[in-house]
DNA sequence: ATGGCAAGCTAAGCTTGA
């Protein structure tokens, strides 16, 4: 099972750059997108069922926003679009699909740049979104959560650790949530397999940082204890050009 | 310390993003 997460930041604006293309020789058997920033009716759905995929969306109120999807061979065998709960599903950023006894959940963690209103929702969000996650796990034994955690865990995951000290998404508070997240039973694949430094998931767009490599990793294909001995190997993709971001991706036996 | 780029909404500039 090869399963990519991919923050597209806006998937129509990727189908333009080429992801259809990019989709087809990458062969994934689950695409995890975030920030599709579309409804469904918004985008050429055949072109991703001529390559031979399923698709799910759950996209936010708010036009051009947010919004995730699971695209997949299989068709899964349930799918639980956001958490079920009013508030917190506004913003379109949790899909869940079980593939028999595997569950893979593609999430979009809020950011909380845009100011102190946004960074204290995030923090609020992280605490449920750890509860939802502690309940799935009870029911679901074999567990993937990809997504764009918008969170370095650690200074090797982000090109500046001193002068982003204060910078969100590399804040103590978040660094020890994701910590706490992985004590409680979750593997950073990509950390598994990959010591290196210098490995990034995200750049700004501004002042060529991506040629620069000046970038972040935020996204992680997380998997859980049971899924420990059927890792295979996990791996970012930074030469995939349709985004700030690049793909992630988890492969299990 | 500041600014720098892009997507998308909505129709020239704003919001969000990290």
């Amino acid at each position: 099972m090869d399963i990519v997460s991919y923050n597209v930041n806006g998937i129509r604006a990727a189908i333009s750059k080429g992801l259809l293309n990019w989709m087809e020789s990458r062969k994934a058997d689950v695409y995890c997108f975030q920030e599709t920033k579309a409804e469904a009716s918004q985008v050429d759905l055949s072109s991703f069922e001529l390559l031979g995929y399923k698709h799910y969306w759950f996209s936010a109120e708010k036009k051009g926003y947010s919004g995730v999807a699971i695209f997949s061979k299989k068709t899964p065998t349930n799918i639980i679009y956001g958490f079920g709960d009013k508030d917190y599903d506004k913003e379109g950023r949790i899909i869940q699909a079980d593939f028999g006894d595997l569950t893979v959940i593609s999430v979009y963690i809020p950011s909380g740049t845009s100011g102190e209103e946004r960074q204290a929702y995030k923090m609020e969000w992280l605490d449920f979104f750890y509860e939802h996650i502690a309940k799935v796990a009870k029911k679901k034994p074999n567990l993937v959560v990809c997504g764009d955690y918008n969170i370095c865990h650690q200074p090797i995951d982000i090109h500046d650790p001193v002068s982003n000290k204060n910078s969100s998404g590399f804040l103590p508070e978040e660094r020890e949530w994701l910590s706490q997240f992985i004590d409680n039973g979750f593997t950073d694949s990509f950390r598994h397999f990959n010591k290196a430094p210098h490995q990034y998931s995200w750049w700004t767009y501004r002042a060529g940082a991506r040629a620069n490599n000046k970038g972040w990793r935020i996204d992680y294909c997380m998997t859980n204890a049971p899924l420990q001995t059927r890792l295979v190997d996990a791996g970012i993709e930074p030469t995939a050009m349709h985004s700030d971001h690049c793909p992630v991706w988890v492969k299990l036996k």
